[in-house]
DNA sequence: ATGGCACATGCAAAAGATTGCAGGAAGAAA
DNA sequence: TTTCTTCCTGCAATCTTTTGCATGTGCCAT
């Protein structure tokens, strides 16, 4: 898996070390090729490795997050996803109604960012936040959009 | 304590009712004048109701984040705050090194909000959003400011 | 004031997420 | 290859959050 190099030496550059239970995971955030949740991580790996532990999935979980090597999108239903930081450098909106996202390109935030920055000083992660809202489907339900 | 009077309107015109849990819950949230978690919560209501049980302050919280009457703030580390909805609409900054939290004005968002509406049709919540990053402090503590 | 319905509550159990610990393994150095 | 250090893992226990259910109660209609 040539597509994993880079990762490797992320890892290996800050004192994580590369056990196969680690790039399984990796492997199967990655090439979901969408946003996943905890246990459908666990399910993925168990495939190929049964023996792993839910605990180990959060564990790096939380690693991978901490490192930036994946994002965490907080769903407004609660739920966590997370997904591949690649170089396609995005951010979601969330419907509120539907729970249904869309990514759209980070620089329709870089006009907050530089007046927050210039501001307050606060550096803003532009890089995995996720907008909560309505889409525009759920907007023409009648109700959906009752705001009051 | 009449400052709950709209707020007992909104209960009312949807199918919810005050009951005396509910009541001292949304009391506990709207004074702490803070953002507060659902243990703190919890531990307020216990001291003039004791037989309060944890599943109710769940239950509450969730239902009044969905009528909007609170919103919740995902912290970096992944605790939950709920804070009270008033008239002071505005945004959060989170610090991912610190935690440190700021009330930012949400006009800060208004040209996001209107480029995303008229390229996507997403209406943006611009009343609860909490943008995580890192805060003026922790961009001078060395290392804390390593994003490759 | 009373009756009835639907929602709310408390309890207990279940499900989801975290943590402590002892053994095991990755990676560096010799 | 061998040894050593430090991190990682699986297991079990624990903590947190959610859910099912029977009972209780707010609130509307009468």
């Amino acid at each position: 898996m040539s597509c994993e190099n880079s990762t490797i030496d992320t890892l290996k550059n800050i004192d994580h070390r590369l056990t196969p239970q680690r790039l399984l995971l990796l492997s199967a955030i990655r090439h979901s090729g969408e946003h996943v949740t905890v246990t459908q991580i666990y399910d993925e790996v168990k495939t190929s490795y049964p023996f792993i532990d839910i605990s180990t999935v959060y564990r790096n979980v939380n690693i991978l997050r901490e490192l930036r090597l994946i994002s965490e999108i907080h769903r407004p239903d609660g739920e966590h996803l997370y997904e591949w930081v690649g170089t396609n450098i995005h951010i979601h909106t969330v419907c509120r109604v539907c729970n249904s996202m869309q990514e759209i390109n980070s620089q329709y935030l870089d006009s907050v960012t530089e007046d927050v920055l210039s501001d307050f000083g606060f550096k803003i992660d532009a890089d995995h936040l996720a907008i909560s809202g309505i889409c525009s489907a759920c907007q023409l339900e009648p109700g959906a959009n009752s705001d009051d």
